[in-house]
DNA sequence: ACCTGAACACCGTTCAAGT
DNA sequence: ACCTGAACACCGTTCAAGT
C-alpha cells in the first residue's frame, strides 16, 4: 500500500551516494536542460535525497560544475588519445585533438561557457599539454612553443564559447543549416556601408560546415606556426 | 529634520531614469564588484528607486548585461577607430583592433565571459567587420576571408575568456607578475611524465608580458593568413 | 560517517497601486 | 507614461537532528 500511494518515483538508489554519482547526475541534468537546469534541488530529486546530502561530497556549485566539465573534457581527451594514429603527422594529431574538444562541446554545449570560466588548471591544462607536444614535434623552437600552443588553445576555446552561445540561441526544433540560414539572411540585410565585409561573406556562412570551418582555422594557425623559419 | 533622520543617502537623482543611466550604473556595479555584484536590488539602490522601475526601461537581466557589454565594446571599437593611423599596414590595424578588445577586457573583466555568451550579433559583429576589412586589405582571396576573420576573432575571444577567468582567480591584492609566478610555480611541480611540455614552458610564463604574448599570437595567425599563396 | 529536510538569506521578476 | 515596493517563486547554502 505504501508503495502504491507513492505519487512520484524518483531515481532508484541501490548504490550509495558518491561524488562520482553526483557528477554523473549533474552532467545528465546539464545535458537535458542546460545550465539553468542544474540546481541542488533538482539534483537531489534525481538522486532521491535531500539537497544537503550533496554538500557532504562536494563543496558547492562551482566545484560541481568544474568537476562535470573536468569529467567530460577528460573523457574526450582520453578518447582522442586512444584513437590517435601512431603514424599521424603532428598536424593530423592537432586536428584530432581539436576536433575532440569541438565535438565534446557540440554534445555538451554547457562546457563551452564553462571552459572560459575555468582557471588555467585541469582540464584545460591537459589539452594544452597535448597540443604542446605536437608543437614540439613540429620542430618549433623552444622560445616560440608557448605562444604556438596558446594560440591553438585560445582559438579552440573561442570557437567553443561561440558554439555554446549559438546552441543557446538555437531553437531545439531548427536544424543547424536552418539556423545558419537565419543568421546569413540577417547579415545580408545589414547596412551596406557599415557592414560591407560581413555582407560580402554572408554567403559563405550558408555553405560551410561548422566542423570544416573550425578545422580550416586550425590549419591556418598551423600554417602560421610552421611558416616562420 | 526629515533630511537629518535619513539614515542612508543613495545616489542623488536630478536626472530621470533612462535606459542609458541604468546601463551606466550597471557597468559601474560590474566593475566594482564583478558579475555577482549586479543585482536589481543593488542597481535600484544605486539609482535611488525600486527594482520594478528598471523593468520599465529594460526587459530583464540578460538584456541589461548585453547592453552593458555592447556599450563597453562599442566604446573600445570607436576609440580604436579614432586612433587608427591612415598609413598603418593591415597587420598594424589588426593589432590595434585586437589590443582594443584586449584592453577593454582588462579594464572590465566581466565582459570576457559575457562575449562568449553573446550571440553572433552586435557588438561582436562590429569587431568581426573591422577585422574582415583588414583581411581584405591583406589581399586574402574571397573564399578564405571568412575563415581568416573568424580565426582572429575566435582567438581574441578565447584569450578574453581566459583573462576574465584569471582576473576572477587573481586576488585583488596580488600583482599580475605575482599571480603568474604562482601559476608558473605550480606548473613546475606537475608530474614530469604527464606534463612534460607544460613543465618545459613554465619558465616562459614568468617572463612574458600578457599583452605581448597576446600580440605574438595575433602575429602568428596573421602569418598563417598571409603565408598561404 | 553519512544523510535528512526545514530554514536562512538571498535572487529575478511581476503587478496592483500610485503619481 | 512612469515609478513604487510588496509579493511570488525560486535559488545556493547551512545546520540541527537523525541513523
Amino acid at each position: 500500500m505504501a508503495a502504491a500511494t507513492r505519487a512520484r518515483r524518483p531515481e532508484r538508489r541501490e548504490e550509495p551516494l558518491s561524488r562520482e554519482r553526483i557528477v554523473e547526475a549533474a552532467i545528465e541534468l546539464l545535458d537535458e536542460s542546460g545550465e539553468s537546469g542544474l540546481t541542488f534541488r533538482a539534483l537531489a530529486r534525481h538522486l532521491a535525497t535531500g539537497p544537503g546530502a550533496i554538500y557532504w561530497h562536494v563543496t558547492g556549485k562551482d566545484e560541481l560544475l568544474g568537476a562535470a566539465t573536468d569529467a567530460v573534457v577528460g573523457g574526450a581527451m582520453t578518447a582522442a588519445a586512444d584513437t590517435a594514429d601512431e603514424d599521424a603527422t603532428p598536424q593530423e594529431a592537432v586536428r584530432a585533438l581539436a576536433l575532440g574538444v569541438f565535438d565534446a562541446i557540440d554534445v555538451h554545449p554547457w562546457i563551452g561557457a564553462q571552459l572560459a570560466r575555468s582557471p588555467a588548471q585541469s582540464p584545460l591544462l591537459r589539452v594544452f599539454e597535448h597540443l604542446g607536444r605536437q608543437v614540439q614535434a613540429l620542430g618549433v623552437p623552444h622560445a616560440a612553443q608557448f605562444t604556438a600552443a596558446s594560440a591553438l588553445l585560445n582559438y579552440i576555446l573561442g570557437v567553443g564559447g561561440q558554439n555554446a552561445a549559438n546552441a543557446r540561441e538555437h531553437q531545439p526544433g531548427a536544424t543547424r543549416t536552418e539556423f545558419l540560414d537565419v543568421v546569413a539572411a540577417s547579415w545580408s540585410n545589414l547596412d551596406p556601408e557599415e557592414y560591407a565585409f560581413t555582407r560580402a561573406v554572408a554567403d559563405q556562412l550558408r555553405d560551410h560546415d561548422d566542423r570544416e570551418e573550425f578545422l580550416a582555422g586550425i590549419d591556418l594557425i598551423l600554417t602560421g606556426i610552421t611558416g616562420r623559419w
